[in-house]
DNA sequence: TTGAAAGCGCTACCAC
DNA sequence: GTGGTAGCGCTTTCAA
């Protein structure tokens, strides 16, 4: 092959080189010695000539050849946001250790972009492939080629593909006895407004739910409609409540870090203090929480775990392909993030 | 090629199915109609057949046949930091419609890993490279076989790798007459001590003459040693300063977005305010510097327009293979964003 | 312990 | 307008 006028070098160059055959080459350098007793001085041969040569393998044709490109496709809805940061770094350091290589794709909650961006990745061949499901798009050509999928994030309704995720349900308790314990009776709500993203609707009814139980209050929940830059939306939908009603709640909780985030710049708009006045806690981490006063209380998802066990998940698929692996859901527990802004109430 | 028993749709199965040569098929699906005009009906028993079947294209075969994979190799120090994440996303904006996919990972600044990640791309026959630096390491082989590679964020010294970037040296000019302006005569700056990112010399030698000659004093300069987690470390030792030493500057500055963090962190433990008493800017924004009370003006860099110029910088080189392409740097400039950190001194 | 050769799926050159 | 075919670089079965 010749790319630029620069030939690459092949096993062929290798063999001739060192006067072996090119299948002695491939099998010295895979070093498949199960079944090849090769003699000491043709491996050092071969392997010397290789290093000289400066030989790289083509993954493109042992792709070719054994159908394994060691390539795993990552399909997210935003890789700017934080939470998928990490997890792609996350993963980048997971796979380290068993050659595959990440094929990152932002699919910004659109399902038509998510169905092409898995087609695409499917054409490249991927090993398997981790995907943050906006909506069912492009997944059962996955499954249907024989592709290994885990979702993460959220699970893709109806379907058993294997799920990472958070445990909504402990976290929206977790938050719930906080609040009650900590004396925050009446507690209003921001959460995003989501055709694609089930967790949404989970952690909101898993709220409605926990604090009842808790004998709390549900004062008002604000669903904000998808937009292009949801954060803005939640400052102008909240400053506009804040403005306009009379009357806070003793907390208010934003269900992902966008929305805590949008909820931080409204009331900061609005000159109101969140804090001792109004307890404030959210769901999910962001970089601004420990860096705002008072600094941001939230439930934390263990991200790194998260994108371990995906792996774990796939790799187990990969190995054992065609197998009939049994739907797997792993809910990681959430980490409670004690920061100022939900203090014991006055 | 069968994987899992799954025996993906090739170009021969269209061929048979539709009666035509699998040449035929070739040329058809890739409508490379310019020397062969087929039959329309020809045309369209194939495009149908094809989609009957399901058919999809394996790019390994069609790389190895062609030298090209269609994929974008990005090696950054880290893809959790925002500015990368954001690199990441434009990316993947920019190359949607061009067919190629992004190919990601992560050096943490260790130009080890850096090298083996670049042989890994390289491996996998990426068709271009888009590089934050941390070292040469690896840069070379990617030259030596004429993979095309652009260098962003911080240019390689002594290279003459094509570079988009910030340019430093206007931003520290506009942030001293800024300073100046405001009546800010002394400032502190705090700055990552790198060895493999040379941008941070830049803006510090920069501010540091830019300040001169703005008649301003250069109180004091922290240089962070490598941490592994920068921020707390910066937070640590400013924590530390801020509480031994006697005295402050008329105005702080961070010269990157995790500085500027830190410092944020530093002045909050200490029950420092920012603001009207101890003006506080940094080079690179961070989504918390909006959250924050005051929040915090800085010289933003222009993340789009840096990965919309690499990716314009390397398409060019990797269509016209092999020509001798003049040294191109291309330096965006700064903008100014305006928040209530700096005020106008009173 | 090593060699020979088939063939993965595709493109592109040459024929007709 | 269409067909035939070589061969990209590699793995792997079969033979020796």
């Amino acid at each position: 092959m010749k790319r630029n006028g620069i030939r690459r070098v092949t096993m062929s160059d290798v063999a001739r080189r060192s006067g072996v055959d090119l299948s002695t080459v491939s099998r010295v350098l895979n070093r498949s010695f199960e079944n090849h007793k090769y003699a000491p001085e043709t491996v050092e041969r071969v392997q010397n000539t290789a290093g000289e040569l400066g030989y790289q393998p083509s993954f493109a044709a042992r792709a070719l050849r054994t159908g394994k490109t060691m390539l795993l496709g990552v399909v997210v809805s935003d890789i700017a946001n934080s939470f998928f940061g990490e997890i792609a770094s996350s993963l980048d350091e997971c796979i380290s250790g068993h050659g595959y290589r990440l094929l990152i794709s932002n699919t910004s909650e659109d399902p038509a972009r998510q169905a092409g961006h898995i087609d695409g990745m499917l054409a490249h061949g991927v090993d398997g492939l981790i995907v943050s499901p906006s909506g069912e798009d492009g997944l059962d050509r996955a499954v249907e080629v024989g592709v290994p999928v885990v979702t993460i994030d959220r699970p893709l309704p109806g379907s058993s593909l294997p799920f990472v995720g958070l445990d909504n349900k402990a976290a929206t308790h977790l938050l719930a006895v906080k609040l009650k314990a900590r004396g925050y009776r009446r507690v209003g709500v921001v959460v995003p407004e989501s055709r694609t993203d089930p967790t949404l609707h989970e952690r909101l009814a898993g709220l409605c739910s926990a604090l009842e139980a808790e004998d709390c209050t549900l004062s008002w929940t604000v669903q904000i409609p998808p937009a292009d830059d949801l954060q803005k939306e939640v400052k102008r939908v909240m400053s506009d409540k804040f403005r306009t009603e009379e009357g806070l709640p003793d907390a208010v909780v934003g269900l992902s870090n966008v929305c805590t985030m949008g909820l931080l710049e409204a009331l900061a708009d609005c000159g109101l203090a969140w804090g001792a006045s109004l307890g404030l806690a959210g769901i999910d981490d962001f970089s601004a929480a420990p860096l705002v006063r008072p600094s941001v209380t939230v439930v934390r998802q263990p991200v790194r775990r998260i994108a371990a066990e995906a792996f774990s998940l796939l790799l187990e698929r990969m190995k054992n392909p065609g197998e009939g692996f049994a739907a797997a859901t792993v809910l990681v527990e959430p980490e409670w993030t004690e920061r100022e802004s939900l203090p014991e109430r006055g």
